[in-house]
DNA sequence: CGTTCGTTTGAAAATATTCAAGAATCGTGG
DNA sequence: CCACGATTCTTGAATATTTTCAAACGAACG
């Protein structure tokens, strides 16, 4: 369906910081500047398996999403990836058929592992931070899991929406605005739903204004609690969405 | 409706290495023996959120489900874990309503946090192997998303009988057999679909003659090949569970 | 200004769940 | 070893949910 995979925009980003957007301004990871490699890249493009076969990826700013299309006919988005997370997929064990690829503008860094390993040696801070953040991306998922399979289709659009309020939203005296980067079709393989199914969903919460939209992305939540009335696990989600 | 959390039954390691089954024989793994403590579960005991309050578990034999109940009425089998998985479930960011329960005898090796992280430190080849661990016990969850998001219940269901014949299978000249340690009910919260559905497809599948049971847990694949031919994911599944 | 792609919506169809009843299995104690 | 009760599993019929298909609409883009 789709697929614009260019070249990678390549930059040390030794040069400067100017970052456009919330950017994760993690101290464990300063340190890291002067080792990485800073790409920025537009929305839809493929980050390179690996270029040097033995690379981690750090999230600085912008989305990410791991998608899987060993299924022909069906992908889906296996997990999204924000400010701040890591990409380890260079290492041994991955899972056929991954690829990860932007989902708006991002700026990720590069780094060898061997590199990124003798950093953490070097400084502790900074390998509790790795692998604490490792974790919240597995609890991330374990969530993740849990809303598949218990959720029912509108259960997950509403836990979805709660997570991009929290992660991507402004707030404007009571309603919650923000531009959804995932098209109608990527959000549908994100929630294991149809994109028809989904469209009626998102049409009934406007209904019930519990949502207004005025472009096709741009979505502001009216009515936050009726919102989390909705997902029944919008405590565990707001838990491992609100926090930087 | 199962909840049988006896205390835990505590034996130093240093003692002795009488493991029965299948262990983890992970040459990285066998410094860490003279680190940690012991623990030898029945099947269905809790694994406690953190006697010492930052502890990490290595599952040495047996099979461990993480399970989340933060639905009320409906429990959610989130991942398997096998020997020489990790459980650092202890560290921060915890998934709301995760716990840990083993499905058939298991032996724990429990460590803290520290202890783990300064053996990481003076091994690099244990944090090599630390590190892909937790990197391939990522990816397995990705599949599973992938296919709970992907297939149909037939098809889910023939991946875990795939998963369970690599993993508990011995071979019997052409048949595989096994003794499945879930439940129906478990399996079902594994795989996403109701008990009853589920009950369907087994007798689907021995209607077929891909496998056969004898009594209620024991299963014998049949024919491999039609099984592999009902999941589209087949090779992933063995991909990521035919290895030690 | 027309083409293309993404979205919306209805009606039909497929898939999976619920409920309820019955059957098989397991554990326990005689 | 057998009988009993409790639990788990199986199965059918009705129901609910979700998908598929098709058509129409809208926005974006050359």
């Amino acid at each position: 369906m789709t697929s614009t995979n260019s070249p990678l925009a390549v930059r040390q980003s030794i040069t400067t910081t100017d970052t456009k957007g919330p950017a994760a301004d993690i101290a464990a990871l300063a340190r890291l500047r002067t080792q990485a490699q800073s790409y920025r890249l537009r929305r839809r493009q493929a980050i390179p398996a690996a270029s040097p076969p033995d690379s981690v990826f750090i999230v600085r700013s912008g989305l990410v999403a791991a998608e899987n299309a060993a299924l022909p006919g069906h992908r889906t988005i296996v997990e999204l990836l924000y400010p701040g997370d890591i990409i380890a997929s260079s290492l041994q064990p991955l899972t056929p058929g991954l690829t990860y690829t932007t989902m708006s503008a991002t700026e990720l860094w590069r780094m060898g592992t061997g590199t990124l390993k003798a950093e953490m040696a070097g400084d502790p801070s900074l390998a509790e931070f790795i692998f604490q953040r490792l974790n919240l991306q597995r609890a991330r998922m374990q969530l993740h899991i849990t809303m598949l399979a218990g959720l029912s289709s509108e259960q997950r659009v509403a836990g979805l929406l709660l997570q991009a309020a929290y992660r991507l939203g402004s707030s404007n005296g009571g309603t919650i605005s923000f531009d959804m980067p995932l098209s109608r079709t990527e959000v549908a393989e994100y929630l294991a739903l149809n994109a028809d199914t989904l469209s009626r969903i998102m049409s009934r919460l406007e209904r019930e204004n519990v949502l207004a939209r005025s472009s096709r992305a741009q979505v502001s939540i009216r009515n936050l609690d009726a919102l989390k009335a909705h997902c029944p696990l919008s405590d565990s989600v707001i838990a491992l969405h609100s926090e930087a």
